[in-house]
DNA sequence: GACCTTAGCGCAAGCGATTGCCCTCCTGGA
DNA sequence: TCCAGGAGGGCAATCGCTTGCGCTAAGGTC
């Protein structure tokens, strides 16, 4: 505040105030062991007095510990943040971190320059951790940050689940099920899917549970009933197009994510059938995209809070030394108009 | 623990293999003047050997430079990744941090609490600078970094103009008057708006371009065409209704952000009013929501990239000690199918 | 009262880079 | 042949913090 100086207090300058050795403003900075009442309070009222923040790097050069961590994108440019799940992880990491006082250093590895360069950043050891934001199976930086033995935690789950890496995801397969379990019981008997990638672990586990589901049910399995997507808008376009020429019939269609949702809702409009009279369609995720669709998407929700909660609290673990650790969220049945 | 022996190589590490002196190392590393041509080769030489990475932690208790900037959102939570304009321009920043190997942090101050703690740790120098996307006139952000004289580039007009901040914007003024212009070259007469929230510049500028705009095309200023919104979707729906109730014969409406125009369009579609035989609807952002919107919205384009590339750019500058600049950047008329 | 613990705390050694200071050479002009 | 001038590069101080070491003094035990 008030200080004169333009300089920034030090712990020297605490030290002094408060009348004891920086080794002892050290000590109650870690937690305050070893000192007395007294001193605490002195340095205490110093640390105020002064508005003395600890210069990290300073920290970080005896420690090792950057004090700071990565979220680390590696999916395509586009989908990056047209995809509205993505910026309701990254908010909810940055609230989740901020209340530990940890920065997070937000790294795109669109392309493969940026790959690299980030990768190097991060073994250099200029974060303690890394958030991945990565599904697709052929990528390798899973492997790579692994190998690195860099405290990591991956969103979704991992592609080689040998390997032992703490991750945290929604219950894609057991979603898909109880989606298509509900679908099946208001009715519905024609039951296709739109799936998400199939190289990506929550693209293939909604398509078993839908699978699941219909064997429970009681219907037959029919690859007609099964298209494709990317999660993007456009994609559940084209698959709810295919569906309509191959499966006329169908009465219900559980899509694998609330942005495909919206292109298939868009197609099934232009082509005459109504929602949910007609068809009725299910989403997932129940992201923003779920609330704008008319009608109003009736989807599965991912509880992205406690996700990015469970990241953080993961990741900070394993930072910590603990072995890996995965957790599976249950997700939710959002009923409202489409289905 | 994975606390592995393999030590990070340092500057000294890379001397001993080049055979010179730490100080040369360093030299080299700041740009090898004073460096004969046989000692830079054998250092960098040394530093492929070894995989080198200068350590940023020492290297910032020395020069006092972090080499990272701050992203600072300091919009209210819901705003903040719905509004698809911030992920764009976030990316974008990201990327063209990433050309200069500077990490960005990523800071969102949305409650009181995290304003300060973000505050706290900005003034503490543990950022070189600060991209800040705030607009909200009332608040004290802008104030308190330029006092703290933290370098610092705003994205759009900061509030206060006497404050020589750099700045980055779009022509929103300009931009609104193109837009309004061409609505009235294609035989619109009575031309509503929509604006953005009054207390930031973009929502003023537009809303003056608007006014600007009638005048030049000998259009009467009526209060009863134009409606307040707040960049969100439900605030254009909202203001829509309020126009269809106020002015029944209104053959357009220039809506200040994309968001917002595909509330108009909605409620329209809901009135029976057709879009654009009956009402032509222009946008402005270009933003993603522009095309999913039915039909395709005819808007003004931001130029996000030049943005955040010019905003990295003056603060760069800022950070190498330049006077703060502004720069406005011209928008784009798209027209597509609303209008 | 002598002897042990042990809590509290000062001391000072680094952590890895940058950079001012100075010492060597080398070159060229007188 | 000498010397001035300058380029190249080594040396070591320095940045702010953490932490192991060891000293002091306050209790506890017998």
């Amino acid at each position: 505040m008030a200080t004169d100086r333009r300089r920034v207090p030090t712990i020297h300058d605490v030290a002094r105030v408060a009348g004891v050795s920086r080794g002892t403003v050290s000590r109650v900075l870690q937690g305050g062991r070893n000192v007395s009442a007294g001193a605490l309070a002195a340095v205490e009222g110093a640390i105020k007095e002064t508005g003395y923040v600890v210069n990290r790097a300073a920290r970080q050069m005896v420690t090792g510990r950057s004090g700071s961590v990565a979220f680390l994108l590696t999916e395509p440019q586009e989908r990056l943040f047209h995809d509205p799940n993505f910026g309701v992880l990254l908010r909810a990491c940055t609230a989740e971190l901020a209340a530990h006082d940890i920065p997070l250093l937000l790294m795109i590895a669109g392309t493969e320059g940026e790959r690299r360069r980030n990768m190097r950043y991060i073994a250099a050891g200029h974060v303690d951790g890394v958030l991945l934001i990565s599904s697709h199976h052929g990528d390798t930086v899973t492997a790579e940050l692994h190998a690195a033995e860099v405290p990591l935690v991956v969103c979704g789950k991992p592609a080689d689940a040998s390997a032992r890496i703490a991750h945290v995801a929604a219950d894609d397969r057991g979603g898909a099920r109880e989606m298509v379990r509900y679908l099946y019981a208001t009715g519905r008997r024609r039951i296709a899917t739109v799936t998400g990638p199939l190289d990506t672990s929550g693209g293939v586990d909604r398509l078993a549970g839908y699978r699941e589901a219909l064997a429970e049910c009681g219907l037959a399995a029919d690859d007609a009933l099964v298209a494709a997507g990317d999660y993007s808008r456009g994609s559940g376009a084209a698959a709810a197009e295919q569906l309509l020429g191959r499966a006329r019939d169908l009465d219900a269609v559980f899509v694998a994510s609330d942005l495909m949702a919206q292109g298939v809702l868009t197609v099934l409009e232009r082509a005459g059938r109504r929602v949910p009279e007609d068809i009725a369609v299910g989403g997932f995720d129940d992201s923003e995209a779920a609330l704008e669709s008319r009608p109003a998407l009736t989807t599965m929700r991912q509880p992205y809070d406690r996700i990015s909660a469970e990241m953080i609290r993961l990741l900070l673990a394993r930072i910590g030394g603990q072995d890996p650790a995965a957790v599976i969220l249950p997700t939710e049945l959002v009923v409202r108009d489409s289905a």
